[in-house]
DNA sequence: GATATACATTTGTATATACAAATATTGTTT
DNA sequence: AAACAATATTTGTATATACAAATGTATATC
């Protein structure tokens, strides 16, 4: 990936805006790649993200705000975004017994085959795009990144 | 930064997947601290980004597309967004006498003060950014991020 | 010169996101 | 128990973005 190129600028910039650029081309390009494999499935990335963090809680239902601290962008519509899941029949939804003012996520059978196929593709268009880096330069990438 | 802290998960993930989740935190993180810099002047990223490449045209009018080519994230809507900037002052456009289908698009006076307090603004924030970072460790990231 | 094709931009629509306000429930204080 | 504050979620609104279709203009082909 060429900066300069892709902006088609000539222009020295400072190595810091420089860098900041950089890493925003990078992201949209992984989101995009990591978009379009999940086009298939008809799920957001964030939809994704969330199916993953309920299956991770293996059987145990996850409430909104535990959704909204375990996701990787933060979003203030989380209710929004199950509602997608919900119509799609990915997860169910329940008031909290408990604690009525709480809502009780959970998974479904449905939710978990989908989820499983997406992985697949995910990992496969992970694996494309870091196919240029060796685990020592991927290492040594997070430690950089840490520095944020 | 903490990857694990921060999407709280003590799960062990692929150095890929966790590299691909370490890239989206940060380049959050830097979206929000550069759109905190700007939110005084009521632009957007994009906005911002958009005047310093009119600003490097030194004069000469940019067509939509050229705005497009050059900017850091894509947009379908430029039109709009130059609509934002054209609302506050900060451009003109015009359509392109020489081929009715082009359109010019010249920022200001106002628009080119307005942007060297910006740029006084988003550089303070960019330094912050990269405070925990020498030289040659910039330089080290962006060699690794060329490998996407 | 009429028709088709390509080009540049604009508009429409749906979804995504950010932020604030509203709603409902629970807990606390007097 | 009434009043208030705290918590959890939902809803409203504005802007951002992606994608497709529509519009207007220029160029090429017959």
């Amino acid at each position: 990936m060429n900066v300069e190129e892709i902006i088609k600028t000539s222009k020295k910039m400072p190595l810091e805006t420089r860098t900041l650029i950089h890493l925003t081309l990078v992201h949209n390009k992984l989101n995009e790649l990591a978009s379009n494999a999940l086009k298939p499935f008809d799920v957001s990335l964030q939809q994704f993200n969330v199916l993953r963090i309920l299956r991770g809680q293996q059987g145990k239902p996850a409430n909104l705000s535990t959704l909204n601290d375990r996701m990787v962008t933060k979003m203030s519509n989380t209710t929004r975004l199950v509602d997608k899941l919900l119509a799609k029949g990915y997860v169910i939804r329940n008031v909290c017994p408990s604690n009525r003012r709480k809502v009780e996520i959970l998974i479904t059978e449905k939710g978990t085959e989908a989820l499983s196929q997406m992985d697949k593709a995910v990992a496969e268009a992970e694996s494309i795009i870091v196919q240029h880096f060796t685990k020592e330069e991927l290492e040594q990438l997070n430690t950089l990144l840490d520095k944020f």
